[in-house]
DNA sequence: ATTGTTCATTTGTCGTGGACAAGATCGAGT
DNA sequence: ACTCGATCTTGTCCACGACAAATGAACAAT
């Protein structure tokens, strides 16, 4: 089972082993391996049993190759470099663009810890825009240049982790206020497993269910027969599926195909997301949502094609 | 990257490839290989290249063993039993007592699967009894029963999936209604890597803040070296870290001892949840939660011992 | 009766290297 | 500009040996 919190450690320099490491890069222990096979690098100290002991500087240069290739750098081209060197390489790699002063001034309350002010802005910002703007420019916005601001090192991820806390606290307090009894159409709404974004799946609950449709949400990563479970349990018309840009695409759209198998003919099948953005042609019974605009004229067309008679 | 989501199959009658089975089953490759070594199952067809393809059947004789080795039982003790043996030792496993009839009322409700009515008889609970009540008795026993039901096969996987969405929209929305402005002392909430389970975290977040406490929440899976960075970045007072039952009570005690040796001295160190519920005695310099009421003494012990010249 | 200790067994994870599929890159040809 | 195939790169899979960590049983001590 893979649930260990196990941290090697001594008391003042501490070590990870590679369990350890795996989790905290999200590099697999045969990647680790196979890297220092090849590359030589990590070549992590052993334990009294050979067992390997990474350094801290280890673990930090690791996360910094697997932003790097996650950005299209290839691993041999940059595993030898200094940590210095690669630092450079995300910082040159940030466009000169800078964001918008409204949401600037959220993202430096952001960074300046304030936790009680960023807190209420967020709050204002929902309160004067509504839901619905609110969630497609605000919180989309935000979410681009915060994923920006923690690649350059500005943003810590304890501090990514404060935003998504509260953005899902927000996004919540605005679904549970709305009323959506017997709704059409039915959604179920969750995402496969490996993806583990939460907010992109709360952003279009938000919306769908401020456009009326009943959103089932099942949270992340469902297994796929689960979802076919689920379906007939729940009644639902549509299932939607959410993969964000740390998932391939061709993993997402895998996913989606080895889905439409399972599912009966006249259910939906939506897929969107950062993975699916540039996706040329949809396979076959899958409808690629690209934006907000995509899902709401989606919502409207499935309406139009189940009139009540 | 461990971010596939590919499924190998034929249109018809699917086969896994390993990557897929331990993504379904949460059982590690290894695991599966040595299984196969050593007690004959489960043993897939190969692929031309000599891969494993696993069936749909083994996939999901494999999850009920999960199951089983979750409650309790030893792989080598059950691994050769036939299906309909397993089923018959999850059902005999049902306890003799019974819920409490409120309680009952609302399971009842999720197994219709009767998604509106669910979430209104959550939150008349929560109206009626208000935050502190409905967290400490009503969440908490749903919670164990839930757990219960889903052991005996009555709850499927994607009804507690919904369950957890629903509380944790409600608890966020209570969070969100308290004010809290300058409270203290400032608390920082999280989990260790490896501790998904966010209701925890969430029924303290919504007690403390409760009463009148500042909470820092980062949400689940925080590597410790960023907890010790965000502990000045946000001036707190304490680190509370919750642990589910589904960490030994040795790792999380090894968990919260790591911190405490990268902590300064002032800030307090708080554990709780399932997994120290039964701990003896505490490490030097770790408060152990053992209730909500022990939460609360913490609480108001700690504004005594610090109070305002 | 509960708690601690020791010892044997079970079980998951780690190690090694070899192999190769799937992806990425590049050059040639339409 | 674009497919197409050849070529390199890279991650995943395999086998199987070893052993640490977890568990259970047996027993002593409080």
């Amino acid at each position: 089972m893979n649930n260990t919190l196990s941290i090697v450690g001594t008391t003042q320099d501490l070590s990870y082993n590679i369990a350890a490491v795996e989790r905290d890069t999200g590099l697999s222990k045969d990647t680790l391996r196979v890297w220092e096979r090849r590359y030589g690098f990590p070549k992590p100290l052993r334990d009294r049993h050979d067992e390997r002991l990474y350094s801290l500087p280890q673990l930090e240069k690791l996360r910094l190759l697997r932003l790097l290739i996650d950005y299209g750098h290839r691993p041999g081209k940059i595993i030898n470099r200094s940590v210095s060197e690669l630092t450079q390489l995300i910082s040159s790699r940030s466009p000169a663009q800078t964001p918008p002063p409204e949401i600037d001034a959220i993202i430096e309350l952001l960074l300046r810890h304030d936790v009680e002010n960023f807190r209420n802005a967020l709050l204002q910002a929902l309160m004067k825009q509504g839901l619905l703007r609110f969630v497609t420019e605000t919180v989309t916005t935000l979410n681009h240049w915060i994923g920006e601001a923690w690649l350059t090192g500005r943003v810590a991820i304890f501090d990514e982790h404060l935003y998504s806390e509260h953005i899902q606290n927000i996004l919540r307090n605005a679904i549970i206020a709305q009323p959506g009894r017997g709704s059409v159409p039915r959604v179920l709404l969750t995402s496969l497993p490996g993806e583990k974004h939460r907010i992109g799946l709360l952003m279009v609950e938000a919306v769908l269910t401020a456009e009326g449709a009943a959103c089932v949400a099942l949270g992340t990563e469902t297994p796929v027969i689960d979802i076919k479970n689920a379906v007939p349990a729940y009644a639902v018309d549509v299932v939607a599926l959410s993969f964000s840009s740390a998932v391939t695409q061709s993993a997402a759209l895998a996913g989606l195909t080895e889905l439409r198998g399972l599912l009966a003919e006249g259910v939906e099948i939506w897929g969107g997301g950062g993975a699916l953005a540039r996706a040329r042609k949809a396979p076959e019974g899958i409808l690629l949502l690209r934006s907000f605009e995509d899902m709401r004229y989606a919502l409207e067309r499935w309406r139009v094609e189940h009139v009540r008679r």
